[in-house]
DNA sequence: ATTTAGCACTCTAACCATGAGAGTGCTGAA
DNA sequence: TTCAGCACTCTCATGGTTAGAGTGCTAAAT
């Protein structure tokens, strides 16, 4: 559908201006040593490639700049991915390594990204829904107050204060630990939620009213659980300020509106869920107006090849992705990896 | 030292640029009815408040503005402050009650205080290395990993997966947990530090060695807890957005990184930590070039009379101090008094 | 002794004209 | 098919001009 002569300048043209950021007009072009073609050939050619809707001119005197259709052809046909060095890996390794529940190691691969891409880390979380419960605990504080410490997935362990009507002893709170673990652990916070619903009753018959006053705060405690926490992190935000593309304070508190209203950003994020491997959404294609000249590039991270997650970068469409891709691509594989333990 | 004609205007003139923005002439003064004087009147006093160092001239045919001087006489001894409203105050207990860990809640009064004065805001966290342990235990996950439960302060828990170098039975754990607490409970994380290392040669003859790796486990936990956490929160950075007075993206980008810097800031609020009330810091006054065209407005919060750490908020100089400073104030208010509890 | 009207002066911001520079499309020759 | 040449268009930087805002000073009025 393209000649090699058109593909050649194309690639030219997107090279000069992913690195300048300025219109790249033909007598630039016809001056590069592998060219090897006049001003005016290349005039014709680029012509043929704004008709084909792949640059576009900002105005009459300026150079040519890709549009949309244009990144999305370089990104699909064109891009040649360079792997990262050795070194970068370890660093990402060892920056990751240090972290001791789920949560904080999510939240370091997400300032782990956006300091090595040097734009804006996102990070949607795993589906607290299908966390599973591993172990229930009860640790007498004293006086009526109980230490309820929830252990899910081996990684993440939640706690909470619940203050109890009467004061409960130790051995009565090991046995309604007892109880609950034997009922709840290997279920997910959803099923335990049914669960508990469906077998109040029978509870209610069978245990004294401290017991189940202990087994209702743990019910509540659940259910805030599940509601409670952030769908995914965002890091770095102020990389963006670096770009002059987004440098007007209207644009910026777009985007930054954008990241808090949530609902943006989690539909995008659950589209890159279902998907295998990277994937790049460019301009229009991030499913806002406001996202005009900004490309997002997203990668599921799963955990025994079941997708837990994903885990992205947003920054201005003129970025580099024959680094950002793999830089993305390779935290994820790594993050996994460190998941899985 | 100042008569009461050259306050008035004075006062007026703060009142017109806090909300218009715009440097203020002498006729726009003249016009106010409380003023009675004419354009002419008006220009030489305030030709005399501008030698006294208190406003000064952008330029020749601009009006007037306020210096960093001007702006300290104003706030030590012309302000009003406005008392918030009662509904404002229940909104500020609302916002902050729902909070289950200290950490928690002091994230929440970061974010009601950027959120109601559309700025930004910032909280020292509580020095770590003075929270008091209040219990220590273990549960055992099966295989060789233990969760470490650490609770401080009777609101703070903290928990840590440790990996043995062989399996402890459940009584083994406990028998531990007791020794533990026994020794260190009631101790701040500094003491129990300096004690563990003191009786390390003791408690190496006493123990064996299972119970032995616990306590050292135990010991690299209690380390990381003294350096791992943030020195401080801030909320609502991309609040500074909406001032022109900072739309320049270089300001705001000098801005941020001095937030992450940390050095400026814990400077800065450290001064506050030992100082009585609200605190105000205009300009040059915030220790560095940075904050020049901003201020900061600091209080300190406590629980039992005793200083905890501080909250605040940065903005603009041109900001609506008798309403910030209240904000402020009666924030550090709320929280402490739920702290208390 | 104050206050004020009047006036000359200064500076900014907005507007316009101008020209250099960059890049284009088209045409006709190689 | 390629390309040199040329007329054309548009931006951007520059400089000049003007209206408007505000000042300081002086001399008259209170």
């Amino acid at each position: 559908m393209l000649n090699d002569r058109s593909q050649l300048l194309f690639k030219n043209l997107m090279g000069l201006y992913l690195n300048e950021g300025k219109p790249v007009g033909s007598t630039t072009l016809a001056k590069l040593p592998e060219i090897g073609l006049s001003s005016a050939t290349v005039r014709n050619v680029l012509s043929d490639l704004e008709n084909m809707g792949l640059i576009q001119s900002p105005h009459t005197s300026a150079g040519r700049i890709p549009t949309e259709m244009g990144y999305r052809f370089f990104v699909d046909s064109m891009v040649t991915y360079q792997p990262l060095s050795k070194k970068n890996i370890a660093t990402i390794q060892r920056q990751l390594s240090p972290a001791f529940s789920q949560d904080e190691l999510l939240a370091h691969a997400s300032k782990v990204l956006s300091g090595m891409t040097g734009m804006t880390s996102m990070v949607l979380m795993p589906n607290k829904e299908r966390e599973i419960l591993k172990h229930i605990d009860f640790v007498s504080l004293g006086g009526n107050r109980v230490l309820v410490v929830l252990l899910f997935n081996d990684q993440d362990v939640q706690n909470r204060i619940i203050e109890l009507e009467e004061a409960a002893s130790p051995s009565e709170l090991q046995q309604t630990a007892n109880f609950l673990n034997e009922q709840f652990v290997g279920k997910n916070l959803a099923e335990a939620k049914a669960l508990l619903v469906e077998r109040m009753q029978t509870i209610r018959q069978s245990m004294n009213r401290l017991m189940l006053s202990v087994v209702e705060a743990t019910d509540s405690v659940l259910t805030q659980q599940l509601d409670q926490k952030l769908p995914y992190l965002v890091s770095g935000k102020t990389n963006l300020l670096n770009y002059q593309e987004l440098a007007d304070s209207e644009k910026l508190r777009a985007l930054f509106d954008s990241f808090e209203k949530h609902s943006d950003m989690l539909n995008l994020l659950d589209k890159s869920l279902k998907a295998k491997g990277v994937q790049v959404f460019i301009g229009n294609e991030c499913g806002n107006e406001i996202y005009r000249g900004c490309s997002i590039v997203t990668t599921p991270y799963e955990v025994d090849g079941e997708v837990l997650g994903v885990l992205g970068v947003v920054g201005p469409s003129r970025m580099h992705y024959e680094k950002v891709v793999p830089e993305v691509d390779v935290t994820a594989k790594i993050l996994s990896s460190l998941l899985k333990k």
